[in-house]
DNA sequence: CCATACCCTGGAGTTACTATAGGGTCAAGC
DNA sequence: GCTTGACCCTATAGTAACTCCAGGGTATGG
């Protein structure tokens, strides 16, 4: 890639209002750390940008818009694929939204249901836990170690979501 | 007067002293795999078994409780390092039932605080979703992008649960 | 000239597994 | 006796999304 000899469609860079900007600036300034603009760059997800003549990374306002785009799209879990697949579309918008809302309903529904199996799982837990309200020293009148060991726990199902 | 005197009980269930088992009937049993068992082993969750001549290992009922208890404490979303010291503190129980309340109390926390916060994530993620509901071609228009970029996103901050 | 605060690359560590590769053992069937 | 298949063994690498070094280079103020 890089720069064309012809003029291109529209600028991406004008120099006399840029504001540019070394790595620790722009993590700083998305409110995230060095390492992860850095990883983010390994990844794909961020464009690599031009460096000085130090070798630092020099960024933009462009670079800087995306890393909060996805930012914010971890902020609210989604993986990185998730992210990749967006800021495909976002590049290459002329699909309009429906393929970007599809993925935000998919994404949506994982959230639910992470949701949905915590809430089971509390109240298994708060069952187990009722088991040993009172006190008493011996082993094998402990409710919750009983609770733990004899439990059927019917086979872990399979993950609705990508979400831990 | 039946047929010996010495009769030869171990051919039937004799659950109290051997039945053992390769690990693969042990996996199967509690559940979960063999690759997740030898995991255990080398994690030290689930004790060394004897080893036969063929150098394969050889579990009796004690290990299958003590999977069991893992893999019901892996089920209610517990980290190992949680389970390693309900196992510490079963093991050791003259202290009573207060430490393993205490952890069970920590981790309801963990599991609360999550669900919280996966349903601001929620309400945040439909707060997005609404603002692409109508048909539109034009990248500026589109409302997620928009909101994904100048989104400010506050959340991030530590950890309250090691839930993911 | 020196301290310090940045920047660089490359690689290892985190969690709780899962998935190979490359081999050994055992019982049944031909 | 030989093969097939189902088991078992070890050791290593991969997963997600970072985080944290080690071991260097560079920029700036006193």
């Amino acid at each position: 890639m890089g720069p064309s000899i012809t003029r291109p469609v529209r600028d991406i860079e004008r120099p006399d209002t840029e504001k540019l900007m070394k790595i620790g600036e722009l993590a700083k300034t998305a409110g995230t750390t060095v390492e992860t603009v850095r990883y983010y760059e390994k990844e794909g997800l961020l464009p690599a940008p031009d460096r000085g003549l130090n070798n630092y990374r020099s960024y933009g306002p462009l670079h800087l818009e995306r890393l909060r785009l996805i930012r914010n799209c971890r902020a609210l879990d989604m993986t990185h694929e998730e992210i990749r697949t967006i800021l495909l579309l976002a590049d290459n918008h002329e699909a309009g939204c429906g393929p970007i809302n599809d993925l935000f309903d998919a994404h949506i529904s994982h959230v639910d249901a992470r949701i949905e199996e915590l809430l089971q799982l509390k109240s298994q837990l708060a069952e187990i836990r009722r088991r040993c309200l009172s006190a008493h020293p011996d082993t094998e009148e402990c409710g919750i170690l009983h609770g733990l060991s004899e439990m059927q726990v019917d086979e872990r199902p399979e993950r609705h979501t990508h979400l831990g």
